[in-house]
RNA sequence: GGGCGGAUAGCUCAGCGGGAGAGCAUCGGCCUUACAAGCCGAGGGUCGCAGGUUCAAAACCUGUUCCGCCUACCA
């Protein structure tokens, strides 16, 4: 085996073995209990970023593990058209091409998009085999194949005959780059700088004017009324008068609404229905008229006058101009506003009047919202569930249709003949009513909406599959808290709707990955992290460790170099201990009947090594993934490494052989088995490659359909972790000692050791002990304390280290100084708690016992130590 | 405006009622034949601030400051 463990020539080779093998490949029915989960399909046009990095690591542990525990497991794959997105890229390649796609026409257009996944889609599949992602690719699904594009208009079917889904007039937020409306969701608001301006309006029968205050002066030439509140002192006897519109000349009402906030800008509100969500609201109650201004590429539109054909903002610049020009322009102060952005081109987004479909929320979200509380559906962590019901409570109709052509396009088809409507899963020939020629909606629906159905659709709905039978509702779900309401909310009304029941059991909400700095990645601030270069460089288990190590529960993840390369040094550290480890095991298959040997530092290992599956166990089961790394890179290295291995090294190399080695040798095949199956899930790739070296090794022809390890209660062993520790403590004091006193590892020291009935324990393991802590001579006293000697104490045990020879006694003496004076701080809080009436009167038994063993071994070690002093001191003269 | 989260060692973070922890970084000593991507040892924190509850608070409550995020129809 190589001094370094090398990932690049080793991951592919699993990977594809895995594959051809068969192991991600779930089973439609099966007598073992499932586990399943669908991934959140990553964009078509997307590439592999570090939330993809996180969050498919995450799945992969857990899928891993419950595979190798005996559970029928099945991780979903498969990619979201993203309609948007998909739209924009081959737009893009059209028009270095000099085509626009009104050019090309839809049909071949959308040929074009399908031309353009073939070729350089789904690069991101790719990306997340290097991840090493066992998803079952065998099922792997897009959200436009002919099956789920058929669950689509099933539903949509279903919704609209229910009434759930209509068509309106509406306010929505319309990306005049897109050429499309967007979801309240798909507005991103964003703090932005601008003015509130204050314009005159003269009342009509030239008394004076009204001034209102506006952030979007613009849409003042689309205003219909400006509206006071009734209440108000200073304006309500305004209410039935006329204004003058400025630049327009006409006349508009002033109307009473109780809406207008009297401490806002001036009381008085411009209203302008057609581009505003509230002013639309207001015009509902007045019957108002409606003037649209801005048109579908944000430029003013023939009701804007001399102003038609200007860039909305060119005209608010232009407009504030002319305002002030003619008086009617007051003032204007700097003012930040919330400004809605298409987050898929950032466009400042435009709210205006459109006809579009809805989908009427409110009885969907209900019985969600009780799945949620009842607890068929746990989000974790917890806090999640606040700002899921906090959304949900408030959730307003979803505008579904968009005005683009990649996408499922909604199955509605209109006569013009009769003006009949047509919704229909299968495409209708003629109208049913008249006979007349049939044309097909042309928007498409939201990528959202198919999305939402994904755990059901992908597992063949809306026949009645075996895997649907098998899988649904899944286990689990991963995925980031920025698609909550997305797509977690959605998919459990989905759900809930078209299953009857939940779409998953829990839901774990990761955190975000930033960089070191705890900046959001991001393209624009240039600190992104390729996962692909990181793979590359570190290897993928490193990679996948260090982002396990981080993800703590509610805890943004922070990820620099440096991290990684931590974690590159464990994976090469597992790398080293199983190459030592084998070494000693050779080619013999060691019999796996021994389940106890005689040798202390096997019993230990055998009980930390249980108490450690336990951990993990729990650690997966309850999504602490951070303790379950934490937890095996502790054990692995400072337990199984440090200790476990340096203390029978000489045994394996044939130097002792007073214990039965051959029951060492076991000890060590089992616990070398058992942690990498346990690392399994967070490192597949190492682990796979070390298992695959093992002598003789089990049934399994893999480690990833190897049985995973289980608690086994019988090898835990108190009395055999005290021992060990005793002997671990022992060492300890004496390379302290030697660390201290700056006696090099080279030299060897004498030590004199004086035990609380120990001393046949340690005499057993003294070679150990003298190994490890390079001691020459080892012996025991029981009454005559050892002149000139350094000391330590481990819980009542006295270690002498004669320095005579190697040290100055000053030296030592401020050694056991600094000792005693920290002894003596923590006994004096002790001592205030136990002398205090209260606490001896209120606190448990056990605290209190604690505290007193606790005191008496410290001021037991603190004796000890004074005794040492005056014995130097004697010496020193 | 509403809501949520964070503030613990130089850095990144665990811990969330009973002895302040880890990794990295730092300092000292080691090429000890699994590993220098390593080994041995050490130093380092009035747990954001102020109150309160408790025998006991980093943890629970209240207030406060500073960061971060989500959400919203005050133009």
């Amino acid at each position: 085996m190589e001094k370094v463990y090398d990932p690049h020539a080793i991951e592919k080779k699993w990977y594809e073995l895995w594959i051809e093998k068969g192991y991600f490949t779930a089973k439609s029915s099966s007598t073992a209990p499932s586990f399943s989960m669908v991934i959140p399909p990553p964009n078509v046009t997307g590439s592999l970023h570090m939330g993809h990095a996180l969050n498919n690591t995450l799945q992969d542990i857990v899928t891993r593990f419950h595979r190798m525990s005996g559970f029928n497991s099945l991780w979903l794959p498969g990619m979201d058209h993203a309609g948007i997105a998909t739209q924009n890229v081959v737009e893009r390649e059209l028009a270095k091409e000099g085509f626009h796609r009104d050019e090309v026409g839809r049909e071949k257009f959308i040929e074009r998009v399908w031309e353009w996944k073939a070729q350089s889609g789904g690069t991101i599949i790719e990306q997340l085999k290097r991840l090493g992602s066992s998803c079952d690719w065998s099922r792997e699904r897009f959200t436009m194949d002919e099956g789920l594009s058929r669950a689509v208009r099933e539903v949509f079917v279903r919704l609209y005959n229910e009434g759930l889904i209509y068509r309106d007039n509406y306010i929505i937020n319309w990306c005049p780059r897109c050429k499309t409306a967007l979801s309240d969701l798909e507005a991103e608001h964003e703090d932005t700088k601008g003015f509130l301006y204050y314009i005159h309006y003269p009342l009509a029968d030239g008394s004076g004017h009204l001034t209102v205050a506006t952030t979007r002066p613009e849409t003042m030439l689309g205003d219909t009324a400006v509206a006071v509140n009734p209440k108000d002192p200073r304006f309500g006897k305004y209410v039935g008068q006329d204004v003058i519109l400025p630049i327009v000349g006409k006349k508009i009402p002033v109307i009473g609404d109780s809406y207008v906030d009297m401490e806002f800008g001036t009381g008085a509100l411009k209203v302008t229905p057609a581009h505003d969500v509230n002013d639309f609201e207001i015009m509902k109650r007045h019957g108002l008229e409606i003037v649209r201004v801005i048109d579908e590429d944000g430029k003013m539109n023939e009701n804007a006058i001399h102003y038609e054909g200007t860039d909305r903002f060119d005209c608010r610049e232009k407009i504030v101009e002319e305002l002030k020009e003619k008086g009617f322009l007051e003032k204007l102060e700097p003012y930040n506003l919330g400004v809605g952005k298409c987050y898929r081109c950032k466009t400042v987004v435009e709210p205006a009047l459109s006809l579009q479909w809805f989908l009427k929320m409110k009885p969907l979200a209900d019985p969600a919202i009780k799945a949620v509380r009842d607890h068929k559906v746990r989000i974790i962590p917890e806090m999640w569930e606040k700002v899921y019901f906090e959304w949900m409570e408030n959730i307003k109709d979803w505008c579904i249709s968009r005005q683009i052509w990649w996408g499922h396009r909604i199955p509605v088809w209109y006569c013009d003949a009769c003006n009949e409507i047509h919704v229909s899963v299968d495409t209708p020939d003629r109208c049913t009513k008249c006979g007349g020629a049939l044309r097909q909606e042309s928007d498409v629906l939201d990528t959202w909406f198919s999305s939402g159905l994904w755990p059901f659709t992908t597992l063949g709905w809306p026949d009645k599959t075996d895997d649907l039978k098998t899988f649904y509702p899944t286990s689990l779900l991963i995925t980031g808290f920025d698609i909550l309401f997305f797509w977690v909310a959605r998919m459990i009304m989905m759900g809930i709707k078209f299953m009857g029941d939940v779409p998953f059991k829990d839901v774990y909400i990761h955190a975000l990955v930033r960089d070191a700095e705890g900046k959001k990645m991001s393209k624009s601030k240039g600190n992104v992290i390729d996962p692909l270069t990181i793979i590359d460089q570190f290897g993928t288990d490193a990679f996948r460790f260090t982002l396990t190590m981080l993800a703590a529960q509610g805890r943004d993840v922070m990820l620099s170099e440096e991290r990684i390369e931590g974690s590159r040094n464990f994976v090469n550290k597992v790398w080293n201990a199983s190459k030592l480890s084998l070494i000693f095991m050779g080619d013999e298959k060691p019999s796996l009947t021994v389940t106890q040997s005689s040798f202390l530092p096997d019993k230990w290992i055998r009980s930390r090594t249980q108490k450690v599956i336990r951990e993990v166990k729990a650690g997966i089961e309850e999504y602490r993934f951070n303790d379950v790394a934490n937890t095996l890179y502790a054990f692995v290295w400072h337990e199984f490494c440090d200790w476990y291995l340096e203390i029978v090294k000489p045994n394996l190399y044939g130097k002792v052989d007073t214990f039965d080695n051959t029951a060492t040798r076991a000890t060590l095949y089992r616990t070398l088995t058992d942690i990498l199956k346990l690392l399994h899930p967070v490192m597949p790739f190492v682990t796979e490659e070390i298992y695959q070296r093992l002598p003789g090794r089990e049934a399994a022809e893999s480690i990833m359909i190897s049985d995973f390890p289980v608690f086994n209660e019988s090898e835990v062993n108190a009395e055999s972790e005290t021992q060990m520790e005793t002997i671990m403590g022992i060492i300890d004091v004496i390379r302290n000692i030697r660390g201290e006193t700056g006696i090099a590892p080279n030299v060897k020291v004498e030590a004199i050791i004086r035990t609380t009935g120990q001393e046949s324990l340690l005499k057993s393991y003294e070679y150990y002990v003298k190994e490890l802590a390079k001691v020459e001579k080892l012996s025991f006293v029981d009454s005559t304390t050892p002149e000139h000697s350094a000391v330590g104490v481990y819980k009542g045990i006295e270690v002498f280290v004669p320095l005579k020879k190697v040290i100055d006694v000053a030296k030592e003496l401020g050694r056991i100084e600094k000792e005693i004076n920290k002894i003596d701080e923590e006994c004096r809080k002790i001592s205030l708690k136990l002398s205090n009436e209260s606490f001896r009167g209120k606190a448990p038994a056990e605290v209190i016992a604690k505290n007193e063993t606790q005191f008496g071994e410290l001021t037991a070690k603190k004796d000890k130590l004074l005794a040492s002093k005056i014995m130097l001191e004697t010496i020193a003269g």
